[in-house]
Parts: C-alpha cells; structure tokens; sequence
DNA sequence: AGCACGCCGACT
DNA sequence: GTCGGCGTGCTC
C-alpha cells in the first residue's frame, strides 16, 4: 500500500511512503519515515495502492506508531480544514494539535499524577506552627481538606515545590503516585440565579444539537455562573466539557473555584506547564479520566469520550489568535469543531469582538444578554480629565490626586492603570534633544530607572542608562513620559502613609509574584494598585472603588484598525474593576482629548452603542468584519531585498473588483531586532474570492524569495504591528 | 525549513 | 593550490 504522509515540514503537500501492511493504517495514525534524510514522526492522510513515482525515490514507513487515529472524527476534519483555511501545511496543523512531548516522542508514558497530601501523623499543633503568610502555610491551607496533585498545585501556588521540600524532611507532607485524576472535595454551595441568568440557561438547554450562544454580560452579571451551570448539565448526562480562557485569565483562583464548585475531575491546560504536564493532561481528557478541561488557545485540540459543550471565556480576547507559525484562532476553530460534533458552544464576554456583534446580528449566533450587575448596585461612573486645563506631574494630575487621596482616607482601595511598563517613555537630551533609540528596532529606548538601564521593549535590547548626553555630553538629560515605575515612586512620594503595590511583568517577575502581590492587594486595607492590562482582566477586588486611567490617547490613534476597539475593551474590563463589592465605583480617564468620540461614548456605559460606532467605521473602511482580511508579511535586514520582495508580491496578487490589496507599507513597527519589516494587506467582501485568489498567488511567492528574506502569510490578521 | 551541491574570492 | 561564502534546488 502506498501511504500519503502530512508531515511537520512548512511544504504544504503530502509525500509518498510504501507500507508493508495488508491494508492501510487509519487517517491520523502516527508513523515513522526516513525525510530527506532525517527521521520525522507524520500522520497517514491518505493511501493508494498505486504511485506514478519510481521505485527508487519511494521510501518505506519505518514503523507505524499509532494502531489507531490520535485524531477523533470532528476533530481531524477541524484540522483538516483549519489546512486549508489558514492556508498553512497540514503536517505542521496537526503536529500542533499534540502536546509538543507527543511530536518527537513515539510512546507516551504510562499516564500518571503525583499528589502531595499532609502526612497521617501531621497533627493540628504541627500545622498551626507554620506561619499562614509563608509558603509553607499556604501549602498546608491548601491541602488542608485533602490531596492535590503537583498540577492543581501549579495552578494554585506555583511557588509550592520549595515549601514541600521542607515540610516533607519534617514529614509533615508526603508524595503519592496515582494513574489517574481523582475528583475533589464536593461543594455544592452554588449562588442562585437572576431571571436573565436563568433565561440564558434556559435557552441553552433547550438544545441538545449544535448551537453558537454569545452570551453578552457586563461585568459582574455571573457569566461565569451560566458557564458553569451549562457544564455541570453536560456533566451529569455524562459528558464532558471544555473551557477556553484567556492566557491572563487562568488565575490560580479561577481554577480552584470551578473545581470545587463543579465537583469534577478538572484539569488545567495552559503554556507555563511542562511538556509531560501538558501529555498528562490531554491523555487524561481522551480516556475519560477528566470531566472539564479549562485552558489556553492550544486547549482548543484537546479530545474527550464525548465532548457536550465548549464555552469561549472573553471570546473577544487576542490571546486566542496563535501569531506565528500555523496562525489559527482558537475561537473560531472552536466554533468550526462543535458545528461538527453537533454540540452547544458558549461565547462569553462583556465587550465581544465586532465579528462576534456581527456574527449575532447576522443570527449565526444566538445573542444572550445579561444586563444586570449580580452583586453591584450600579454601574461605575466615567468622568474624564481634562489634561489640557489640569496640571499634572508624574503623568498624575491634581484632580486624580486629590480623589486619590479621598478614597484611601475613606478606607477604600485605588486602581491607577497605565499600560506602559518601566520609569519613563524615553529620554531626551535639553541641551541637543538627542533621544537614545535601539539600534536594532529604531524606537526610542524606555527608562527603567531602579535597574538602571535603558531597554527596548520590542526586542529585549539594553544599556546602562547614561548620565551624560552621548552626542553633547550635557548632564541635563530629561525623562518623558511616565511608565509604572514613575507613577509608583510618584505616588509613593504623596501617599507615603498607604501601601503601593505595583503589577506589571516588570514587578511580577518570578513564579507566585503575582499571588504574593494579589494577597497583599486582598485583606481590603486600603492601599494603591499600580499596573498594566495584568490588572484589567480576572482578578476581584471589592474593596476597591477608584480607577484612575493614565495615558490611553495612544491608543484613539494609532494605524492599527483594531486599536481603537482594543482600548474599549480594555477601559471596559478595568472600569469593570471598580465597585463590585456594595459600593459604587468610578472611573477618572485623564486625557488630552476628553472630546474625542470614543471618550465621550464610553461615559454612558453602553458597550453596544460603542460597538456600534465602531461598526460604522469598519463598515465605511471596509476593514473586518465587513471584509475578509489577510496579511502577508516579510523582514529582512536588507530593506531593498525586502521592497523588491513585496513590490513583486504585490504586482502578482489579481486585484480587481472585489479583491483589493493594500501597500505594501511599512509595518507599525519598521524594523524590529535589525530586521526591516513590511506588509501587505488583502481583503475581499467575499472571503471565498479571497481564500482562492491567495491559494493561487501563494504558489508563486517562493520563487521570490532570497536569501535572508522571511515571509509568513496570517489570515483573518488580529494587528497590523 | 533544512541540507547538500556547486561555483567564485582571500588565505597557507 | 584550498577553505568557505551563500545562491539554487530538492525533499516521497
């Protein structure tokens, strides 16, 4: 039998292999061969009995790995479609869809999970001498009500591996090895539901088949609570479910709630597992051995007996679009997969993606409207800052300070967002004006002040912060613009007598930072938080009832087509911060334009109405979702191979009436870690049209290709960065 | 993408 | 005379 192989190479086309069995293996199995001299794992995708290749070129399936498909039915065709679609090499799809330790090797370990558990003899005099604030006390909290295993432990306390350590010389903790997941604790404390909670899950039950659901919540409404009432149906029916979060929003509380609310056997999928983790868990979920997976993008691939339902957390989040190599977006191949199973899908969120807005005005899926702030009385009140008639120092205007200052006497907890890390946007010379730049990405370098180096935050480049002028030898160098670390020393400085606890990737460096910080943030004392978008999404403080928003008219400008409803979201979720708890919130936006159309819409709270504007836009430019879109994009360090490359594409792509083609222009970023960087955007009202023009003109573009010239084609491209 | 093969410049 | 640059072509 001669065995069509997709293998794990960018050459989109299968490649010819003779078997030596009686008949051909099934479509997904894994086998071995021999390519082009080096041994590579691929998937049977298809058989013949015959080849028109010769003998001599055709080689033989060293061995066959898999007895059976590693792919279930809906779950191949997603990927095979997802080939197509994404215009990307099949082997590369489906070797993606496998944990990465299941891509080299050939036999997967016998499945099996530690658990840690308080020792027998660990009396409750030896517990209560471990102090609860170190980690040692945590762990012991944790396992207080019975045993968890090294995964839930990761989830919950990734600094937990050096407090097991010393607990178990003391034998107060031990170790254990089971095959399989076991359930937790049961907890069915479940918080009731309101009639618009009620009604959506209601609708939901009513079908069994495949439906799309958006469920459009504000914050606070208890999507979360449909979600799971959803799954637990699913559950007791026998079924299994997945949940699809965010890569910020898989907090370690997050986790520990559902598992105990659900009372199921839930694993965790995400990128900061390790490579055996990630196995453990994808062949837990095949043989039955979890109910509920919850996980990032990659998730989406994971196979159970019989999936009932998926749920999309935050569906408008980017983090679900895969940027570089096989480009897919996990929503929507989410959606693609329970169309095929037949099987209800949920999307969740309370600022849903325009295509989302689109796809439910368009009735391909059913709109669920949660309007009513579970626990809140009200909505958080917008007023925005004039910083044209305002004095500020340290990007903080007078007006914010004295508020600030109001809310910590009052005893409540201050959010102050800025979503630019480090001391400051650049610095400046003020004798000759010369700004140092990084000579690998021609952007102005940020100031990090307490590390004392001028970084570049697009490709990691650094130097020592000067303290002479390089080009004039002046001392009077100047810091512009505030980042984090500014406003933390500058509230610092005024509100010495409050904590300031600062949240960025800078200040959450190592494992269980962010859970150190969040502890600090969660006994209610008043205190200022200080961060980026780490802080918008996911975490509950409800005794914070100011949000101060910092420098977003970036953000109202820049040439990507999705900036600006990427900053409505955003100021959304951190506005969605403030005033959970009994108390009403606000939100202070400081702003050089207070005028500006999208500023001015989002004091009525009214995400739709936003939405809408949005829309108009889109519409009138013909950008997403009114087009189909697709990008492709190429660097090289020399910018005339790079211009030559895609004047070449460009004069190739059929443009007519109903495909057009934009550029090629420079990207957002022009060059970036010494590459220079280009773009060409296409789009079509008819993504058909669109699809089969590229399919055609993708085939000419290696031809065009030299040497030290990248390309990469993205589909349905979130940025133009 | 890799990797081999192949044809022209600066070294022992 | 050779070592090595990367342009071109192939992978069943």
């Amino acid at each position: 039998v001669i065995l069509h192989i997709a293998l794990p190479t960018p050459l989109d086309r299968l490649f010819e292999y003779r078997f030596d069995g009686l008949e051909a293996p099934p479509l997904g199995a894994r086998v071995r061969v021999n390519f082009s001299g080096r041994p590579m794992l691929g998937f049977v995708a298809g058989s013949s009995a015959e080849s028109l290749l010769t003998n001599k070129k055709l080689k033989r399936i060293e061995e066959l790995v898999d007895a059976r498909s590693l792919f279930q039915a809906e779950l191949w065709q997603t990927l095979e479609f997802a080939a197509r679609y994404y215009q990307h090499s099949l082997g590369e799809v489906l070797s993606q869809a496998l944990p990465s330790a299941m891509r080299q090797r050939e036999r997967s370990r016998e499945p099996g999970i530690d658990y840690i558990v308080l020792s027998a003899a660990t009396d409750s005099s030896a517990l209560h001498r471990a102090a609860k604030t170190s980690a040692q006390g945590a762990l012991i909290e944790l396992l207080r009500f019975g045993a968890l295993s090294t995964i839930q432990l990761d989830a919950a306390l990734p600094a937990w591996r050096a407090a097991y350590q010393q607990l178990a010389k003391r034998h107060v903790v031990e170790r254990f090895r089971v095959s399989q997941f076991d359930p937790p604790p049961i907890n069915h404390s479940r918080p009731s539901l309101n009639v618009e909670q009620q009604a959506a899950l209601n609708t939901i039950h009513s079908k069994a088949r495949y439906q799309a659901y958006l469920l459009f919540g504000i914050t606070g409404s208890g999507k979360t609570e449909v979600y799971l009432r959803a799954i637990q149906q699913v559950l007791e029916k026998g079924q299994q479910a997945l949940l699809l979060v965010p890569e910020i929003g898989l907090t370690p509380q997050t986790v520990q709630r559902i598992r105990e609310r659900l009372a199921a056997r839930v694993g965790v999928m995400h990128s900061n597992l390790s490579d055996s983790e990630r196995e453990l868990c994808w062949q837990s979920a095949l043989a039955g051995r979890l109910d509920v997976v919850i996980g990032t993008r990659s998730a989406v691939f994971c196979q159970f007996p019989d999936l009932g339902l998926i749920v999309i957390d935050e569906e408008h989040d980017a983090s679900y679009k895969q940027m570089e190599g096989f480009r897919y977006h996990a929503r929507d191949l989410a959606l693609k997969r329970a169309h095929l199973r037949g099987i209800p899908i949920i999307l969740g969120s309370a600022t849903p993606s325009l295509e989302s807005l689109r796809n439910a005005s368009a009735n391909r899926l059913h709109l669920l409207t949660l309007s009513q702030r579970a626990r809140a009385a009200s909505l958080p009140r917008i007023e925005l800052i004039d910083l044209r008639t305002q004095s500020q120092q340290d990007g903080l205007s007078l007006r914010a300070e004295q508020e600030i200052r109001a809310a910590l006497s009052a005893g409540e907890q201050v959010l102050v967002f800025r979503n630019r890390r480090g001391f400051a946007q650049q610095l400046q010379c003020e004798s000759c004006g010369f700004v140092p730049h990084c000579p690998r990405c021609e952007q102005a370098l940020t100031v990090h002040r307490k590390a004392h180096a001028l970084k570049c935050h697009y490709c990691g480049y650094q130097q020592p912060l000067h303290s002479a002028c390089p080009s004039c030898h002046s001392e009077q160098l100047a810091a512009i613009g505030a980042g984090t670390e500014r406003i933390q020393d500058a509230l610092a400085q005024r509100f010495a007598e409050w904590p300031i606890v600062r949240i960025d990737r800078d200040a959450i460096r190592s494992k269980g930072a962010l859970e150190k910080a969040l502890a600090r943030v969660g006994d209610g004392a008043p205190c200022i938080l200080v961060g980026t978008q780490m802080l918008a999404k996911g975490h509950d403080f409800p005794k914070l009832t100011l949000v101060v928003v910092i420098g977003c008219d970036a953000g109202l400008h820049s040439l990507d087509f999705r900036a600006s409803e990427r900053l409505v979201q955003l100021l959304f979720q951190v506005s969605g911060r403030a005033g959970r708890a009994e108390r009403p919130g606000r939100v202070l936006i400081q702003s050089h334009q207070p005028e500006h159309p999208l500023l001015q819409l989002l004091f009525k709270q009214n995400y739709t109405e936003i939405a809408q504007h949005l829309m108009h836009e889109r519409e009138q430019t013909k950008l997403p979702p009114f087009a189909a879109a697709a990008m492709l994009r190429a660097e090289s360090a020399d910018v005339l191979r790079l211009q030559e490359f895609m004047q070449q594409a460009r004069a190739l792509f059929p443009v007519s009436q109903t495909l057009e083609c934009f550029g090629p222009m420079p990207a957002l970023l022009p060059k970036r870690a010494g590459k220079h960087r280009a773009q060409l955007v296409l789009t079509s009202a008819e993504r058909g049209t669109l699809h089969q023009a590229i399919k055609s003109w993708r085939t000419a573009l290696p031809a065009l290709t030299r040497a030290d010239l990248h390309y990469s084609l993205d589909i349905d491209p979130m940025d133009f960065s």
